[in-house]
DNA sequence: CCGTGAATAT
DNA sequence: AATATTCACG
């Protein structure tokens, strides 16, 4: 018996919001209409299709997935960030029939960590409204007991509708130990006890990039910096840290498994899926000075064609020509005046 | 502090 | 396997 015989308005609303979210997203994409001529129509086609589903008919829609492990916050929809949604060159076959489970699905091929490849499209887009500077607070209560995600955002500044945070006011620091083996120490302070691994939303690394533009590279940048200029509440040090090594590594290696060979019919190798995949020609002559940082030392994952114009705004006053000889101007004022977050290292 | 590499956890 | 955290050096 099928119970969804009648269907509630309400259910439109996310629907209209998704359509409001690809239109805005239209927006940003459209400056890269000469490089992503299909993602443009692909969106267009996709609001259309939208549109059409709200006007009436099955009121069946997809709806994307947050990165973070299964956490969609139990409240609402959030739309947000999600470009994780799937671009097929193909407008008709984006049917996702995935019922039949015979034997081994081994389609878990193409994508393997979008890492750059998705993020290199913020890396350097001009970002018209660039008002970033909205921190984010993100409750990380040290490890609240049990949520190993958590991970939640919100802007300080403005309004702050005060989700669902659970502000711990009776288990102020209460280290669960997930780790089955722990077998003890369970209500020690929690001084020693690994944090939950922190997220790194699409949110929160478009900041780190953004940090590392103003900053003139990735290899320039310095952890305490890159955090300030985040501005992100919880997140410490040595997290950014980590990520920027991460991050590192990524720029020096992207493509491990670059065993392409033994097939003299695949000439064209330089085609991956969104098409920011510039051959290794030494771009980087053209790049005037801190140009090149910004994008992958390593000339793998190069700016599209279109040069993009120098740093929008160099933040840092520091000639970044040369490396940081350990003892020079790192314009280190470390005031802690300088509305230092509310952190507690 | 910062950069790394290793050990470890998820 | 990839990603994150911690620790230890320099």
């Amino acid at each position: 018996m099928i119970r969804n015989t009648h269907l509630f308005p309400d259910k439109m609303q996310p629907c209209q919001d998704y359509v409001h979210a690809l239109e805005e997203e239209r927006r940003k994409i459209q400056v890269f209409q000469r490089e992503l001529p299909l993602c443009l129509e692909l969106v267009t086609q996709a609001i259309e299709a939208c549109k059409q589903q709200l006007s009436g008919t099955t009121t069946e829609y997809f709806h994307g997935q947050s990165e973070c492990s299964g956490d969609t916050s139990s409240e609402g929809p959030v739309f947000e960030e999600f470009f994780p949604i799937k671009t097929s060159s193909s407008p008709d076959e984006d049917e996702e029939e995935q019922s039949h489970k015979d034997g081994k699905s081994n389609d878990k091929s193409s994508k393997k960590s979008d890492w750059l490849r998705s993020v290199q499209l913020w890396n350097q887009t001009p970002d018209p409204p660039i008002k970033e500077d909205s921190p984010i607070k993100v409750s990380v209560t040290t490890n609240s007991g049990g949520a190993f995600h958590p991970f939640k955002k919100e802007k300080s500044v403005g309004a702050k509708p005060a989700t669902t945070a659970s502000p711990p006011s009776s288990t102020p620091a209460a280290a669960a130990s997930t780790t089955a083996g722990g077998s003890k120490k369970d209500e020690k302070e929690g001084q020693s006890q690994r944090k939950a691994r922190r997220c790194w939303s699409p949110e929160l690394h478009r900041r780190f990039l953004h940090a590392l533009q103003q900053l003139g590279g990735s290899h320039v940048a310095t952890p305490k910096q890159i955090r300030e200029i985040m501005k992100v509440d919880g997140l410490s040090n040595d997290e950014v840290k980590s990520h920027l090594q991460k991050y590192r590594l990524h720029e020096r290696r992207p493509t491990p498994p670059v065993h392409n060979n033994s097939n003299p019919q695949a000439p064209p190798q330089f085609v991956v899926v969104g098409g920011i995949w510039v051959p290794p020609p030494d771009y980087a002559a053209v790049a005037t000075g801190e140009g090149s940082r910004a994008a992958g030392a390593n000339g793998i994952y190069a700016p599209i064609a279109s040069a993009p114009p120098p740093l929008p705004q160099p933040a840092a006053s520091r000639t970044k020509g040369q490396r940081p000889s350990h003892s020079d101007d790192r314009t280190r004022s470390n005031s802690p005046a300088t509305s230092s977050s509310t952190r507690s290292t």
